[in-house]
DNA sequence: AGCACGCCGACT
DNA sequence: GTCGGCGTGCTC
């Protein structure tokens, strides 16, 4: 008996599950090629879910089988590189091809909607709505616009008001009063003739790496720009994105999370001659949809963004900058754990385009590459005009007094450096006002029950945990003892700033972490507060980059010490660039800069060697440990980790993995070990390190044992995930 | 991941 | 007597 076989749609579903669903084409379509990377709206379960397909072929029918609803695309929404280039992380992150493409699209396309209008216009104000300028009440976005338009001016301004989403409705509105008409924006044809048209004052480092740049243009090739802060990397940036442009091809530049500023994005929105569409997490769905499209359309424009922005249509780019490619925010931490800048290089080659990895302090997986020859390495030594790098002091703490944090001597440095009508900005790594209150009579300590671990206190009553949403009260008497002497132990940032605000009455203390920053630009209203005053910025890792302050010449580190005793293998790591980083903030016009820093351990090695040879002299040495101890980038890491409420459940299922495990040839596990925090938010938590001297050795071990993973029975009472290349141990 | 169905406590 | 807790099972 033969089998009739039908004609099915291979689809990949926005859900958790590594296979591919068959479907039958909804009536009266014939199948083809050209469907594969179409959207398709498709009954799953109860629900309707927007899908994508991923081939085409033959199934035996099967009573489950249903019938897609609609196909949503005429062509596929992906590019042929998107497409490969996407399976391949799939495969490589052991992610679902169907929630990979998911992550992939904007919003708009997941959400099943088509991608909204990529053309420009070019607005007029029509005679009519020229006579009616002088009706238009000042103040209100009409009259901005209007007269906008009346000038006719092209200048980054105006240019920045017209293509802001708020304008369109104004647009919409003058335009069907027919104040004012549309044609299609047609562009320059050359735009060869703006390069080079203003000077920049660029220093030879610079003008050397943009010729780098600009002559490897064309071709698959990785530039590492190993810039000091204030070097001037985004000069180099522009200068060879211009000779980019006037290749007639797009850019992507790629930023950390915090990079993004309102005040970063002006900069490249007035020095290009071409639209910079710009995405971040904070963006609206049209906003993203928009900028893909206007990649898509193969207009040459620029496009900035965070993490996500790596999965743009990119055919029509030259060039993929990498900003800060050292920053750990271009790791996605759950999910599909991808990692934008090692993506962003797959891609370039996958397209044959150059891309540049920027930063002052590099990974130690970039700066290995670069040693081994398969980066060109371009340097920016000096600091861009006349400033000058800071002078760095150690403080040894020991056995000195500290007054909400500070020592003496950094109290006197500080009022020092506002006598003098400077600002200071005071670096903890550590929010709220102290990250431990303890009893002074017998010990106690106040722990968060569902973490295991000390709560921080927050204002002068309030203690939080930092690693659940749990909160309570400080206790009036010890819980344990009954005595009234609980005591706030250490400091947090809040603390310093209320001490400091005590000490220096007259001086502006602004504070900037996670407490007093949730909203985007609020980083910026904080630092705008200080203005040209003498003052003084508290504040966490948010302070380390971006925000040119003139006027600092102090940065004052409160403690690092508690990063020097990490386990994790890559604390060394960013200990070290933090350190440069927050460095990097003081000085950078012409007034010099100095840099305090406050330990209980001024000899630590990772100390004497940044102090006396600098970041590229830790990394030499670091290089030196890490093949010592068989880690990255001397070897491969992939991390199971695995959480659940009963602790048995925990053990047996990484019990479980590592038999599954134990197989693999080349392959070296760690036991299932505890988490580094044991318990967390009332879960157990677990993990297993695979470790490998080759990469393909690790990616085989990963190809037979997720899938034993996902059918493992003791699975059920676990959240477990694989983490390929994962940047941190916990 | 959703979103069911499926058996045991405090409420209109 | 019901509303609802989250265990486990499935999704073409």
């Amino acid at each position: 008996m033969i089998e009739e076989l039908v004609h099915v749609l291979q689809v990949a579903m926005p859900i958790p599950l590594p296979q591919l669903f068959d479907y039958l084409p909804p009536e009266g379509v014939a199948i083809s090629q050209a469907l594969i990377g179409c959207r398709v709206v498709a009954p799953f379960g109860r629900r309707q879910l927007v899908g994508v397909v991923a081939g085409v072929g033959v199934a035996s029918p099967d009573l489950r089988m249903k019938r897609v609803e609609a196909i949503l695309d005429a062509t596929a929404v992906f590019t042929r590189e998107q497409w490969e280039s996407l399976g391949w992380a799939s495969r490589y992150y052991h992610y679902p091809l169907g929630e990979v493409l998911a992550a992939a699209m904007p919003g708009a396309l997941r959400r099943g909607k088509n991608l909204p209008e990529s053309r420009r216009w070019r607005w007029e104000l029509t005679p009519l709505g020229r006579s009616r300028l002088g009706s238009f009440r000042p103040g209100t976005r009409t009259h901005l616009v209007a007269h906008s338009l009346a000038e006719g001016d092209s200048s980054a301004a105006s240019r920045d008001l017209l293509s802001t989403t708020s304008s369109r409705p104004t647009l919409r509105a003058l335009e069907r009063k027919g104040l004012i008409s549309r044609t299609l924006f047609a562009e320059p044809s050359a735009v060869s003739s703006i390069v080079g048209a203003r000077s920049y004052d660029l220093n030879e480092a610079q003008s050397s790496a943009i010729r780098q740049i600009s002559a490897s243009l064309g071709r698959f090739s990785v530039t590492l720009l190993d810039g000091i802060t204030g070097s001037g990397k985004t000069e180099v940036y522009l200068g060879a994105i211009e000779a980019c442009l006037a290749r007639g091809k797009q850019a992507l530049v790629l930023v950390p999370e915090i990079g993004l500023t309102p005040q970063a994005l002006r900069r490249y929105g007035e020095r290009l001659p071409v639209a910079v569409h710009a995405v971040h997490s904070g963006l609206g769905d049209t906003e993203r949809a928009r900028a893909w499209a206007a990649m898509a359309s193969g207009e040459r424009c620029v496009l900035i963004g965070t993490r996500s922005a790596v999965f743009a249509p990119l055919d029509h780019a030259g060039l993929i900058v990498v900003d800060e490619e050292h920053d750990a925010s271009y790791k996605q931490q759950e999910g599909f754990r991808y990692h934008a800048r090692d993506f962003a290089l797959v891609r370039a080659k996958a397209l044959g385009v150059a891309a540049v990895l920027g930063s002052a302090t590099p990974s130690l997986e970039t700066i290995r590459q670069a040693l081994k020859g398969r980066y060109t390495t371009m340097r920016l030594p000096s600091r861009a005009g006349s400033a000058q790098p800071p002078t760095v002091h150690v403080v040894d703490i020991r056995k000195k007094a500290l007054h909400d944090g500070l020592s003496s001597a950094m109290l006197e440095t500080i009022g020092e450096c506002l006598r003098q009508g400077n600002q200071a900005m005071v670096f903890r790594n550590r929010r709220g006002y102290a990250p431990v209150v303890m009893c002074h009579d017998c010990g106690w300590s106040a722990r968060c029950e569902r973490c295991d671990s000390p709560m921080t206190q927050h204002g002068t009553a309030g203690l939080l945990c930092h690693h659940c949403a749990a909160r309570k009260r400080v206790p009036k008497a010890c819980p344990a003892c009954g005595g009234l002497a609980l005591l706030p132990l250490g400091a947090g940032t809040e603390r310093l700033a209320s001490g400091l605000a005590a000490v220096f009455p007259d001086a502006r203390v602004v504070r900037v972490d996670k407490d007093t920053t949730q909203s985007r630009g609020a980083l910026d209203q904080h630092l705008a507060a200080l203005g040209d005053e003498p003052g003084i910025v508290v504040g966490t890792q948010l302070l380390a980059k971006g925000h040119d302050l003139p006027l600092l010449t102090l940065v004052a580190i409160a403690s690092i010490d508690e990063g020097l005793f990490s386990a994790d293998f890559r604390a060394s790591e960013r200990l070290a660039q933090m350190l440069v980083q927050v460095s990097g903030r003081a000085g950078r016009s012409i007034r010099p800069g100095q840099v305090w820093l406050q330990t209980h351990h001024p000899d630590h090695p990772l100390l004497q060697t940044l102090l006396g040879g600098g970041y590229n002299e830790f990394a030499k040495q670091e290089l030196a440990v890490r093949d010592e101890a068989g880690f990255p980038p001397f070897a491969h890491l992939a991390l199971l980790r695995a959480e659940a409420t009963e602790h048995s459940a925990l053990f047996d299922f990484l019990g479980a993995a590592q038999q599954a495990a134990l197989a693999s040839q080349g392959v070296e596990l760690s036991p299932p070990l505890s988490a580094p925090m044991p318990l967390r938010d009332g879960k157990h938590r677990g993990q297993m390190l695979l470790t490998a001297r080759q990469r393909p050795r690790l990616q085989a071990a990963l190809e037979d044992l997720v899938p034993v993973l996902r059918a493992m029975p003791t699975g059920r009472k676990v959240r477990w995930s694989m983490d390929v290349d994962p940047i941190d141990l916990y």
